[in-house]
DNA sequence: TGGATTACGCAACTACAGTTTCGTAATTGG
DNA sequence: CCAATTACGAAACTGTAGTTGCGTAATCCA
């Protein structure tokens, strides 16, 4: 009792895909006409809508091929091992410049995805369980340095992932500064050493 | 040769500014209809866009009469000075919370200003150097307290601050976790002291 | 008083997201 | 082969942001 009725043309997925990526980098969230889309892929709106049922799940869909789930190493240094992985976070942000935008270029679409994300419970439900699920390789990563003794045994993993993932949205987000690895090592070091005088 | 010809309402704007705050708080930022805000305040959409170009424009205005531009204290204890702090950025992003929203109530509204500052130059320019002037205010404590002792001499303020703020923005935005002045003691403490392993 | 200037209200207009309706095409199961 | 089922395309429709044109109101300056 599997498919019943017309299979849907696999096809059209593809080409709106590849299509609404490439107006979402050139012109931006904003840029991405369904209209538009739909035209360019020779589809109805109508295929499209029963596929992505808003603008907004679309340009998730489009965002989601763009992140690459790399794989986390866990050297055995937790500083490198830190910095690795706070290295992909920022590929990821930098890879959803939009071309046309002002202010550290991914900014608007980072905004935008998160406005998306509260504008509809399933998208919200879906990028907080996947955050939950790379939050938790890095939390893993940080709990068997504290095990074997590289980091302090009272220490506060959650908030010493937020500092790092955080400061990186930050930037992308608010200051508009950029990303890249060079500053992933500045905030490990500053994380990790803490900023109180030496006793 | 100040103010040729007929003057504006400036009672248009409080009304405006009012109803729209209503409407935003209580709905989202979708919610915002340009068209029942005009409605409602008596006035035609050519007059309120006269004031505010766009919607995003209006809804940056409302936002910045939520924000209480606090004074920042410097009591020399570093600690105590940037929980504070900190309770003051959390407390204006925990006041633009919107009723109807889901995930962390605030992350629609952070959200849907990011992607404006990103659509609009103007606002893009604004709000960063708000961003600027209160972070100037962040490091200038952050540098005597290093300047007097109580933090290393060879610190990265501008780590140390994204960190501290980041964290607070991201959990609004991402996870939807609270936050709040038990949050900020966290943050602080996991700033200064680091994650290290004492020697 | 009258002209220049700016604000206001009204109505019609465009653009785009999203919906609905309906006729048609492709597939499975009996 | 036939019925049920699902996909597709086309067109008309709604709602809202934003624009435009125009007649009118209020103010300043000469």
């Amino acid at each position: 009792m599997v498919s019943r009725g017309r299979p849907r043309d696999m096809q059209v997925d593809e080409r709106v895909l590849r299509i609404a990526a490439a107006l979402m980098l050139e012109r931006g969230y904003a840029g991405l006409s369904i209209d538009e889309v739909a035209e360019q892929a020779g589809a109805a709106k109508t295929t499209l809508y029963r596929r992505w049922p808003t603008k907004d799940h679309l340009a998730v869909a489009v965002v989601a091929r763009l992140q690459a789930d790399d794989e986390i190493a866990d050297t055995g240094d937790i500083r490198a091992d830190l910095v690795n992985y706070l290295e992909k976070i920022a590929a990821g942000l930098n890879r959803m410049r939009a071309a046309g935008h002002r202010q550290g270029p991914s900014a608007g679409t980072v905004g935008e995805l998160v406005a998306a994300a509260a504008r509809h419970e399933d998208i919200g439900r879906l990028t907080r369980e996947q955050y939950a699920e790379r939050n938790a390789l890095a939390l893993a990563l940080i709990e068997r340095a504290r095990v074997r003794g590289e980091l302090r045994a009272d220490l506060d993993a959650e908030a010493l992932f937020d500092q790092m993932a955080g400061a990186l949205y930050y930037r992308v987000m608010i200051t508009g500064a950029p990303v890249d690895r060079a500053y992933a090592e500045r905030l490990v070091s500053s994380a990790l050493e803490g900023n109180l005088t030496c006793h």
